[in-house]
RNA sequence: GCCGGAGUGGCGGAACGGUAGACGCAGGGGAUUUAAAAUCCCUCGCCGAAAGGCAUGCGGGUUCGAAUCCCGCCUCCGGCACCA
């Protein structure tokens, strides 16, 4: 046997920690401001660094490089920064465990993971490595919280507010899920706690949060976020008290059917309303003190429960309906909110089912006040449910015969002019929460001081440092307030004895803001130097988890207009577009989890197949916004295309040197070939733009495929075959950093292929010179024909109606008419 | 209950209203090999010997032509839910 050249083999394992150093070594990946090429922001969540990456992990991060990369390429100046969200209670929750400082667990864990991100491959500019937990940053942190506070969008209130009795600590509205209510983090049944606490108005934005017409963000998220805003349109109405009370305040409340007013036969409050007192009468005092010290005690669960029967008790008082003049009863029932519009109701029981059930079991009066359409009018004696249907206002006064099109707009009206009431928008979004009481998170930096009130600390004394000696275990109270010393202070203003806020932030209120630190993460004088924000911002993609639509992903909206609004930042929102990636699940089909067994380990999977061909399967193997169950066979599929494209381009070099330039391929298949290149760079390039991984791909599959076909006709050495070499390794560089840039280097085509520019497509060298023509009778398939691309209709048609298939198909029928769909199919309609 | 999203081969999934199932996995057959791995070639929706027929959750409709558009259902996933 002759002694060939034997083509080397594909080792990742040595060739990507090599090119991974040449590029630190180089700086390729270093971002700066320049003013001369456009910027592009491509920003991917930051993750939390819990100690091991997960597939997960690789499957937010390693598409959304690949993305940046190819926008690069294609000539942006781009930023793709990484940090770390490192404050949090996990890391106090395992420092609790393993009884060491939750700043050396969360230390060792960034270590850990940095080294397992470097492993991929990517292109993050480590200079802009950020940490929440960082004084450097959590100094910003604070100087934001004092902004706002300054801006009067923080505001400290005494509330009932949600407790994790496991975390010991305060919940954000959103950090309370599911129908039973539990933790967010660590799923344990959430109490309610009267506290003083730290609040943002994110209710002041609720308006402008509906608003997306400036960004390109998925309906998905749009839709999650509509809903948890909960806008509801309808009108204030004030009922005037009656009897011994007529002298207190008129009871407002709130109704998206004012319409219905005339039939609005009682009041309901909620236990908690003000008013409850003042209207309570003397003999009835016992039995409603009674009912409101049993809401009290009862827990959220069993109050919100839908199904469970209605209960309240009258008051005694009276207040006038302003539509009948009528005196009507006061009562209390838990079954309305205090927390939501005015925490009263006005009880309209014909056409409320709540309020009917409530009517039924109390005897209240049922009075209908619309009349149906097309149908008969209601008698309250006759009705097993409220009608809540369309219709006419009926027993209304001057508005009866009104249709429900237009009632709740006349009746907002007739209310105004007469100053009882107006039109008016509620909302189901509540202010954030952001007081915790645990140690590892930003200080709130505020004094309390007996003659002062609170003091904002002075930005100069910023950061205000969390105490490194302190006992870190939970007890309810903050960690902070136990510390010997550390919240002893003077007050800022009048020098007296003050003492420090012992709560720290939520850790959504961190990475509410960290896009803006990674723009200059060292800067001195603010959060961020306003030179980099003028060049960077906003961020164009965006691309996380859903799991974040109604938290993170509406903070940090509310955040960026909250600062604008302070004169921070500028423009109206900080994402443009955002892309979410789906869920990787177990081969199961069921959540990964440590306990379940099921967790898929991507170091072992890089040890064995390396970065590349697990970046590429994971842009593969799913549609990426969906996810799927992981699969352990597909990545053989991956490994195989890569290997196959390592000989291909290795013994196509061989080739093309054997040939001397005198390629044996003929014209017609060096043409082919050209045109799949040409062809794949189009789909490659559109499909990056939409985030089509997968087909990104299988578009890269099918040339490869293309090429090894031509290679097998001789196309080696023909400039056909270098276009496509080149070609090739520029689409692959955004998936397989590692491998386009050792093929690149190995054939010889010059500096590093990160830095080439993309390929364009000629659109004439992709349009195909042939194409089948498919022929149809009756809209099906009755034959194919191959003709010139540029076929005239009046030859397509012949041809096609000629055609055995037609033949046979249109016998014995008249053809009426012949559809001609150029560059595709002829449609013969007979009968 | 309300609001979204999704239903296409054994599997992941392709498909500007125009050849359904690209690309890949798994399967079947073969080549190479002492053997295996790796690699390469062929095959692969269902029924049918073939001609052909049937197929994109179900039922209608629009259209020359529907996975794609419209109407009505069903199922799964997610969110919200006594929100006045």
């Amino acid at each position: 046997m002759s002694q060939e050249t034997r083509t080397p083999d594909y080792d990742p394992a040595t060739l990507e920690p090599h090119w991974q150093q040449r590029w630190a070594e180089e700086g390729l990946y270093h971002s700066d401001v320049e003013s001369a090429r456009p910027k592009f922001y491509a920003l991917t969540m930051l993750p939390y660094p819990s100690g091991d990456l997960h597939i997960g992990h690789w499957y937010a991060v390693t598409p959304s490089d690949a993305r940046a990369r190819f926008e690069r390429m294609r000539g942006a100046n781009v930023l793709f920064p990484l940090g770390f969200d490192s404050f949090g209670l996990p890391a106090e929750n395992a420092a609790i465990q393993r009884n060491i400082h939750p700043r050396e667990w969360t230390t060792k864990n960034m270590e850990r993971m940095r080294g397992q991100i470097r492993s991929m491959g990517t292109m993050i500019d480590w200079r802009r490595e950020i940490a929440s937990s960082d004084p450097e940053y959590y100094r910003w942190t604070q100087w934001l919280f004092l902004q706002l506070l300054a801006g009067g969008l923080a505001y400290r209130k005494h509330a009932a507010v949600d407790w994790c009795p496991s975390c010991n600590t305060t919940l954000a509205r959103e950090q309370v899920v599911g129908e039973d209510r539990r933790c967010e983090r660590c799923g344990t049944l959430v109490t309610r706690k009267e506290l003083e606490q730290w609040f943002f108005r994110t209710t002041r934005y609720a308006e402008e949060l509906l608003d997306f017409s400036a960004i390109d963000w998925p309906e998905r998220v749009r839709t999650l976020q509509t809903n948890w805003i909960g806008r509801s349109e309808g009108a204030r109405i004030r009922f005037a008290p009656a009897g011994r009370a007529q002298d207190t305040e008129p009871v407002e409340v709130f109704t998206t059917r004012p319409d219905t007013l005339w039939g609005a036969t009682f009041l309901v409050l909620a236990p908690e309303h003000p008013a409850v007192a003042a209207l309570t009468s003397a003999e009835r005092r016992d039995e409603v003190t009674a009912y409101v010290e049993g809401a009290r005690r009862q827990s959220d669960v069993q109050r919100e429960a839908a199904d469970r029967e209605k209960t309240g008790v009258a008051t005694g008082g009276h207040v006038v309906n302003p539509a009948t003049g009528e005196q009507i009863p006061v009562w209390i029932a838990d079954y309305v909110l205090p927390g939501y519009g005015t925490g009263a109701i006005m009880a309209v029981p014909a056409h409320d089912q709540r309020d009917f059930e409530f009517a039924r079991k109390y005897g209240l009066e049922i009075r209908p006040v619309i009349r149906p359409a097309g149908g008969e009018a209601l008698a309250a004696a006759q009705m097993e449910e409220a009608y809540v249907g369309p219709g006419e206002l009926a027993d209304s006064g001057e508005l009866t015969g009104t249709p429900t099109t237009e009632s709740v707009r006349r009746t907002g009206e007739w209310l105004a002019a007469r100053g009882t009431g107006e039109s008016a928008v509620t909302y189901r979004l509540r202010d954030w929460l952001v007081s915790r009481q645990r140690y590892w998170g930003a200080p709130i930096p505020v004094v309390h001081c007996p003659a002062c009130g609170i003091v904002p600390v002075p930005e100069d004394e910023l950061p205000v440092r969390l105490p490194e000696d302190v006992e870190w275990r939970p007890t309810g109270e903050s960690p902070l307030k136990l510390h010997p010393t550390w919240r002893k202070v003077d007050c800022p203003r009048c020098g007296g004895p003050g003492e420090r806020d012992t709560d720290t932030m939520d850790t959504f209120v961190d990475s509410s803001w960290y896009h803006l630190r990674y723009l200059s993460p060292h800067y001195d004088d603010g959060p961020f130097d306003p030179a980099e924000y003028r060049y960077w911002m906003p961020v164009d993609t965006y691309t996380g988890g859903i799991e974040h639509a109604t938290m993170h992903l509406i903070y940090t909206r509310f955040f960026h207009k909250a600062l604008r609004d302070l004169g921070i930042t500028q423009g109206d929102e900080p994402m443009l577009r955002l892309r979410n990636q789906g869920i990787i699940l177990g081969e199961d089909s069921e959540k990964m989890s440590k306990s379940r067994g099921n967790v898929v380990a991507p170091d072992a999977l890089v040890a064995r197949y390396g970065a590349d061909t697990v970046r590429a399967y994971l842009m593969f193997f799913a549609r990426w916004e969906q996810g799927a169950p992981w699969s352990p066979d597909g990545i053989e599929g991956a490994a195989r295309w890569l290997r196959r494209v390592w000989t291909l381009l290795l013994e196509g070099r061989q080739a093309t040197q054997d040939s001397g330039g005198a390629p044996q391929a003929g014209e017609a298949t060096r043409r082919a070939l050209r045109r799949k290149v040409h062809q794949t760079i189009a789909q490659v390039t559109q499909d990056f733009e939409r985030f089509q991984f997968n087909t990104v791909i299988s578009a890269l599959m099918e040339l490869a495929n293309e090429m090894s076909r031509a290679t097998a006709d001789g196309a080696a050495g023909s400039s056909e075959w270098m276009e496509a070499e080149s070609v090739y390794l520029r689409l692959l560089a955004p998936v397989a950093p590692h491998l386009a840039e050792e093929l690149w280097h190995r054939l010889e085509l010059g500096d590093s292929v990160h830095r080439q520019s993309w390929p364009e497509a000629d659109p004439e060298a992709a349009a195909e010179d042939e194409i089948t023509l498919v022929v149809q009778v009756n809209g099906k398939v009755r034959d194919r024909l191959v003709v010139p691309a540029d076929v005239s209709r009046e030859e397509a048609e012949t041809r096609a109606r000629a055609s055995e298939g037609a033949r046979k198909f249109t016998e014995g029928l008249t053809v009426r008419k012949v559809v001609y769909v150029p560059g595709r199919l002829v449609n013969i309609v007979a009968t």
